[in-house]
RNA sequence: GGCCCCUUGGCGGAACUGGUAGACGCAACGGACUUAAAAUCCGUCGUUCGCAAGGACGUGCCGGUUCGAGUCCGGCAGGGGCCACCA
């Protein structure tokens, strides 16, 4: 008996997909477009069969979308920039150009043995200057719009890796990457000033409904609107005159006992002068710094400055002010008031500093007079008491009355805070695209002028040392002032590589345009109409990008301001990971499995089996796509990752799993293999009429037409494979008889084929031949199917009685009420359950079920 | 601490807007074929009572709404995610 033999197969088909440049994509204005887009790799090595399913889950929709007629983009590109390759190049003392080109090389080549459904002729990568010269174009229109920055400001220092990091890049107080404890240092930074999109990129999320709910309310808290009200403090000093402060509960403000701000506030600085024990006092606040352990552990720590505040409302009442730990100056004005009553730590902070605690929010049925704050703040809903005007108001008109009173005064005024704050891109590196400017000491920050770009990369720069290699190359950042001549400063900061990953897509419509984009393109195929990556990039890349193409569109490099019309966020790949008695990790491939017990292969050490996680080089966890290629073939790969589980959930790998796959791609090929010397020609005309049984297979064939489309068209790719195994079991079964049963069997088959196509186009390609086509599977329409045979002539009602299930009935569809009522009475099971009670109604859920309440004796 | 999500057989998971819970796959078990194994094919497979027909129970736990709840509402428990001294 014939076996599939997916070594020969596989190959043979990718060859001629690219021999007729099949997925060689180009503007096509019969056709609807469809951009379907997996967030580009980074080229850190090998790729392992946890990355495929990202890919694999792209190709299906690709070629799904292909089939149905669309004119697909499906392209592919490196994110190539990054700390990864210099650290590389820093190790084995090489330049990381060459550490990221062979990596590409390699992935490319594994990214092929997928079969993936590419257009390879738009593969670009961002490290190269035919790239990084637009973003560098960009940068500098940019600029002259003003969404960009030159800004001294306290920034992220990452101690190991010697660079900046964005406030998004600090995880629990560590670099991403690095995991050193991160410093703070003060330093003139290029921003993208996403803080003045804030609004714009809030609101726009609603308009985001193909996008998973998860990751819209992850953009919004990140964005972290907060509406309230700034409040003018006169101070009684001096020489401060006055403190503004920002609030959300302006309507607490007759709670009030102290004002706090923070250590960075210019106040506390100033005052800092010449007073040692505040000095003394900073510091130690800023050794202990705002990791998550310190903050949890960190008590609320104040320094009464002997400042006092007056009350706005209350004539010869003051507050005193705190230089406090606690009060961030980033957010808001770096400065508060406190409640302790309605706010946890400002109650926190007055227990200690034995403030007053003054309740003026009631909660419903509590007496004004009696109720007290004890060790929680109160911050619900109530009556406002204590506060003068607006006793007996809700919050929410509270906040509105004093906001008014505010305003009136000319002491304070309602407004909105984003938690979102400006996008600092420079990296002291040198693997990233050159910031185009030039530092004159007389004309100050130059812009490079557009006909010098691109600002390349020097190829001869040394990585044998800790620090920027831009910055202590030799000649590289001499350059003369472009508008006086005289000898100035190159930007020797790079961007990070966010920025490089915020267009890349817009890149793809037309990556040899000679300017960044090519609009006619882009506006073609933008937006991406799916784009599908993981949820760890949920906030960064996606708002970075959102906002990025704002920027374009509003310099004339792109027509829309949302670059991603629907989004899809993939589960992991997660594998059992293993190690030895020495508590290293193992390969899977160097595991034995014994029964119950695994031991090192070849051995009879003893391994400890671990936890199911994801696929991760460190934990050696990871299968390469090489040998399950080699083994199984690539089709029962995709197979197995588009079966059981759904698609945004992790799924594991297991051997189990990819030898079913395996079985099935067996299974599809004996069953085409055998059938096809026994029926007509392909292309053959329909028989006029059909036996019953041949029109029952007819009716399968097109009921899995309907659903397996469905489910493909939903992203529920676990169900269409399930959908196409009932098929299969239903076409095992069925031995044709007559040239109708023949004819029907031909058309299942073929059906079959172009159905698993997405999934498996190796294996389809090869049935598709055997079934006696001249064209290839990946050029075939998808079937349509026929309403005739999809429709349900009869249907199997349940029939309870009391809402227990006692019985069914096969009713031909959308009978009358009165005729399924009848029926369901009539069965003896029912008569039995009723056991004489008297029917008080019935309900007939059509089509469905029935259901007959009786009348309950006694109770 | 705040916000959000999840919890269905031995396992992954189906069950569209409340309407026959457990599709499909994996594992397991029994059988056929085979000198034997693999492959393949047939069958069983939520728990429980029963010889059987059939019945009872069953979607993390407690309660509610409904003729009817895996699905809706309230509370609790466990697991996960994001943010986090954000005023």
């Amino acid at each position: 008996m014939a076996r599939y033999n997916a070594r020969e197969a596989e190959p043979k088909w990718q060859k001629k997909w690219e021999d007729a440049a099949v997925f060689r994509t180009r503007i096509d204005r019969t056709r609807p477009k469809y951009y379907v887009l997996e967030m580009f790799p980074y080229p850190s090595g090998r790729i392992h069969i946890g990355h495929g399913r990202n890919y694999v889950m792209g190709d299906v929709v690709a070629r799904f979308k292909r089939a149905m007629g669309f004119n697909v983009l499906h392209p592919m590109g490196w994110d190539a920039f990054g700390l990864a390759a210099e650290n590389a190049a820093f190790e084995d003392k090489s330049h990381p150009a060459k550490w990221t080109y062979a990596n590409i090389a390699t992935m490319k080549a594994q990214l092929k043995l997928l079969g993936l459904s590419i257009d390879w002729s738009r593969e670009l990568a961002t490290c190269d200057p035919s790239y990084y010269k637009h973003q560098q174009k960009m940068f500098l229109d940019f600029h002259r719009l003003g969404f960009v920055a030159r800004k001294e400001s306290n920034v992220n220092w990452d101690p190991v890796d010697h660079t900046v990091l964005a406030n998004e890049q600090v995880i629990d107080g560590r670099g991403w990457r690095s995991g050193a404890l991160v410093e703070q240092r003060k330093l003139t930074q290029w921003f993208f000033r996403i803080s003045d999109m804030a609004e714009e990129l809030l609101t726009a999320i609603d308009g985001l409904d193909q996008w998973p709910d998860k990751v819209r309310l992850m953009q919004r808290n990140w964005i972290g609107k907060s509406e309230g009200a700034r409040v003018t403090f006169a101070l009684t000093d001096a020489k401060h005159k006055a403190l503004e402060i920002f609030t959300t509960r302006p309507d607490t403000l007759f709670g009030a006992s102290f004002c706090a701000i923070s250590v960075d506030h210019p106040i506390a600085q100033d005052l800092a002068k010449g007073n040692r024990a505040l000095t003394d006092f900073i510091a130690e606040c800023k050794r202990i710094g705002t990791t998550e352990a310190a903050v949890e552990t960190a008590e609320k720590m104040g320094f009464d400055t002997g400042l006092r505040a007056k009350h706005p409302f209350v004539a010869g009442q003051t507050l005193p002010v705190y230089v406090a730990n606690f009060v961030l100056m980033e957010y808001g004005l770096g400065a508060i008031f406190g409640c302790p009553a309605h706010d946890q730590r400002d109650l926190d902070f007055a227990r200690k500093y034995k403030l007053p605690v003054i309740p003026v929010v009631i909660p419903e049925g509590e007496d004004p007079r009696t109720f007290q704050v004890g060790a929680e703040a109160y911050v619900g809903e109530g009556k406002l008491a204590n506060s003068d005007f607006m006793n007996g108001m809700s919050v929410d008109d509270a906040k509105r009355s004093v906001i008014d009173k505010l305003e009136k005064m000319g002491v304070g005024k309602g407004t909105i805070t984003y938690r979102l704050r400006d996008w600092g891109i420079s990296r002291q590196r040198y693997w990233g695209c050159p910031i185009p400017m030039i530092h004159c000491a007389s004309c100050g920050v130059v812009p490079v002028p557009d006909k010098d770009l691109p600002v390349k990369l020097p190829e001869d720069a040394t990585f044998d040392q800790p620090g920027n290699p831009l910055d202590r190359h030799p000649t590289w950042k001499h350059v003369a002032c472009p508008r006086c001549g005289k000898p100035a400063r190159r930007e020797t900061d790079t961007m990070d590589t966010f920025v490089d990953s915020s267009w890349y897509f817009a890149r793809f419509a037309d990556p040899h345009a000679p300017g960044p984009t090519n609009r006619e393109a882009v506006d073609y195929w933008l937006p991406v109409d799916r784009y599908i990556g993981g949820v760890e990039h949920a906030i960064l890349h996606l708002l970075y990008s959102r906002f990025f193409v704002r920027a374009m569109h509003k310099a004339g490099y792109a027509g829309l301001d949302e670059p991603f019309a629907a989004m899809f966020t993939q589960g992991m790949i997660t594998h059992e990971s293993y190690k030895d008695p020495d508590g290293k990790y193992l390969f899977p491939e160097e595991v034995e499995k014994r029964g119950d017990v695994a031991v090192k292969r070849g051995t009879n050490q003893k391994v400890t089996v671990g936890a199911i996680e994801k696929m991760s080089k460190s934990k050696k966890n990871v299968v390469p796509p090489e040998a399950v290629a080699d083994t199984y073939g690539v089709d029962a790969a995709r197979w197995f990752m588009m079966s059981d589980s759904p698609p945004e959930r992790d799924s594991e790998w297991s051997e189990a799993g990819i030898e079913g796959a395996w079985r099935y791609v067996q299974r599809v090929w004996r069953m085409v293999d055998e059938a096809v010397p026994h029926l007509p020609g392909f292309g053959s005309v329909a028989p006029d009429g059909f036996s019953a049984e041949a029109l029952a297979v007819r009716q399968v064939t097109h009921r899995t037409i309907a659903a397996v489309t469905e489910d493909l068209d939903r992203f529920r790719f676990n169900k269409a494979v399930a959908r196409l195994y009932e098929f299969v079991n239903v076409l095992s079964d069925f031995k044709p008889k007559g040239s109708d049963g023949q004819w029907a069997m031909r058309e299942a088959l073929e059906t079959l084929t172009i159905l698993i196509n997405p999934m498996a186009p190796h294996l389809a390609e090869e049935c598709w031949q055997t079934l006696g086509a001249t064209t290839m599977a990946v050029e075939a329409p998808w079937p349509k199917a026929d309403p005739a045979l999809t429709r349900q002539d009869t249907v199997t009602m349940a029939i309870q009685i009391d809402g227990k299930r006692r019985g069914e009935i096969e009713m031909s569809k959308d009978s009358d009420a009165k005729a399924v009522e009848a029926a369901a009475l009539a069965l003896d099971t029912v008569a039995k359950a009723i056991d004489g009670r008297r029917i008080k109604k019935v309900i007939i859920v059509p089509n469905r079920i029935v259901n007959i309440v009786t009348e309950q004796s006694g109770g």
